[in-house]
DNA sequence: GCTTGTCCGTAAACTGTTTTACCAGAGGGG
DNA sequence: CCCCTCTGGTAAAACAGTTTACGGACAAGC
């Protein structure tokens, strides 16, 4: 009783051949006679032995594992891109172990070292908060490969996988503009993050290119929250803003705002134009459907895996930077602002989904 | 260039030790005089030493490290459950790797098949479809320690936590019974499952403990999302039911069902009571906040942690079934029936949330 | 002075693979 | 007949830790 696990020598062994001969045929580095392949499927099947995967990733000095650090499975957002990645690494033949960091820089670091603890071969690191400075260094000590997703820390050399967000601002900014919007509100993440500032500057340069006249003001900023979502909505309506229409820089910020708007009775896109970010809430069901700034989450996740798994294999890949293309899907909560009497001299909208460019 | 990552030999010769003196020291298995202990704090600091997490896990035999098979973490249901996973995971020191089934048995069975040979120690297996007997041996076979969660599968022996299905329905039952409803219709989940009988045994058991002439019909089962939840409602509104109260087996039915309702124009809790289940999605956004059966998500969770590492580390641990009490939380979707006119002979509601009880 | 026990420490076995270096024998070409 | 190249196979050395069994030195107890 209690007898032990059956060992690779005593596959061999019950096969009559060396452990070497039996791990080169298990790992497909040799070609054996049939009668051969036979008698070790005989013992392995006899002895119900499975190869010891600590064993096997000691000597072979991988684990075939990836690691990824998110901020909170439970944001929808997050959620799909983790899904996306393991589906992607699954995919290759990798396994994934998660991290949620709950977005605080002590249990980034802490999972970092975690899971240099852990034998990850590589990492796809996605922290949502401007960064201090203090995970550089745990990050290069890792000596782990590792992919920055999304948003970036600076200081770090590594790849790094992000949306274009510039392209995202200035989408949404001309096709308001092209409906005949002067002033854009925007309600935005943390101030200090990129995502924040190139999506305002994308639509500023939306604005540039016109050529007409028009301004983004009531520029509120805070977390990816509903919670703040509602804070500015309430803002908004309370400084009886000139906007006829808001860009809302994400999902989760939109279900907080939207939730005081309907409270007020105010109408969209009747008296206020909206348009959204990211794409990920079933939007279509929304009432209206709303109009968005999609993002590729499961072209991000895809390519960071692939560039991870790529350096990881060997194949010597410089560390580069990318900006996925985003794309406006067009709805029904952005009209004509309510103060425009006729069709002056607004423009038409453009084709119904539009396509960014990968910017250099 | 290209120098060796630091070994376990190396610090032992640099501190003038043999390696095992290092390694016990490291593991605290021995007390060391100060001045050792401060060359072994050098050495390893000099060498950026870091263990070799692959050759401890081979050495020690585990790895510290659960997985965790769940159909989609894309839903919020299982989103939030990993999190929960996740985080009791990580407070007792171990990791977590996730596969994504996509609820086909296929998947699963590949899934078990790799975390077998990914060297996890154990795992906890969420399935979200009716069993048909194909898993159990794969189950049983990959040698690992289990714990089945939130559906079971039959004929595998292993510890179990469910949550109270019957409860759930019967203080669903009660409430709507007590409110003066007598025709009680039920949107479920696939009707082979466990959860969709049990709920549904629920209500009728609170039916017949109230000795009141009431029924349960308009029972219309399907799978676990926002079409079969519209199919549910377009259909109840075609055959223009009697019902007067609605039990909705999930969030992701209550969601597709809500959205036919409203676009039907019908009044919650005026013409139509409803109570949801699960109460993972922000209902108390909703218009009306709804009335819900609450699952105990985080705890299930943690339960699933806790018994699994407890049968890893060596406690002699029975396999267990344990069923984890839900509670009903009453919001504004629960009126009285409309055809009702006066308070004629209904019951008051109980307390706010009425707490069930555990089920041997 | 002898035993006993603690403290600090060592050598060696053990975990279960993969991989390298090598080799006997068979078959073919010259 | 000799040389060469496959084929099918082996022994042994990594991989990098943990753990066991043991042992010398020194102090205390008798």
């Amino acid at each position: 009783m209690a007898q032990k696990v059956a060992r690779l020598t005593d596959v061999a062994r019950s096969a009559n051949l060396s452990v070497a001969t039996v791990s080169r045929h298990l790992n497909n580095h040799i070609q054996l006679p049939e009668a051969t392949v036979a008698r070790i499927r005989r013992a392995i099947d006899e002895l119900g032995y499975h190869p010891n995967p600590h064993a096997r990733s000691l000597s072979r000095g991988r684990s075939e594992t990836l690691g990824l650090v998110v901020p909170d499975i439970t944001n929808p957002y997050f959620a799909r891109l983790a899904a996306a990645v393991e589906r992607e690494a699954a995919r290759r033949g990798y396994g994934l172990t998660l991290c949620a960091s709950l977005n605080t820089q002590d249990r980034e670091r802490e999972y970092l070292a975690r899971l240099s603890r852990t034998g990850v071969d590589g990492i796809i690191f996605v922290s949502n908060h401007a960064d201090d400075g203090s995970l550089r260094e745990p990050i290069q000590v890792s000596g782990r490969r590792i992919v920055i997703l999304d948003e970036d820390i600076a200081g770090v050399t590594a790849s790094k996988v992000f949306i274009d967000n510039q392209q995202g601002g200035f989408l949404a900014g001309r096709h308001l503009i092209d409906m005949g919007h002067r002033r854009i509100a925007f309600f935005g993440g943390p101030e200090a993050m990129r995502s924040t500032q190139e999506r305002l500057a994308g639509v500023r340069r939306a604005i540039a290119d016109s050529g007409v006249e028009a301004v983004v003001g009531d520029i509120y900023c805070g977390d990816y929250s509903p919670e703040h979502g509602r804070a500015c909505a309430e803002r908004l309506l309370a400084t009886r803003s000139a906007a006829t229409a808001l860009l809302v820089s994400s999902d989760q910020i939109m279900i907080g705002a939207l939730e005081i708007f309907r409270r007020a009775g105010l109408r969209i896109p009747a008296q206020l134009s909206v348009i959204g970010f990211d794409d990920i809430a079933p939007f279509i069901l929304f009432d209206p459907p709303l109009t968005s700034i999609r993002q590729p989450v499961d072209a991000l996740g895809r390519r960071a895996v692939d560039l991870l798994i790529r350096g990881l294999e060997g194949e010597p890949v410089e560390d580069v930077v990318e900006h996925l293309p985003v794309e406006l899907v067009l709805r029904e909560s952005v009209g004509r602002p309510p103060q425009e009497s006729g069709p002056a001299k607004a423009r038409k909208p453009r084709r119904t989904t539009t396509k960014g460019s990968i910017t250099p």
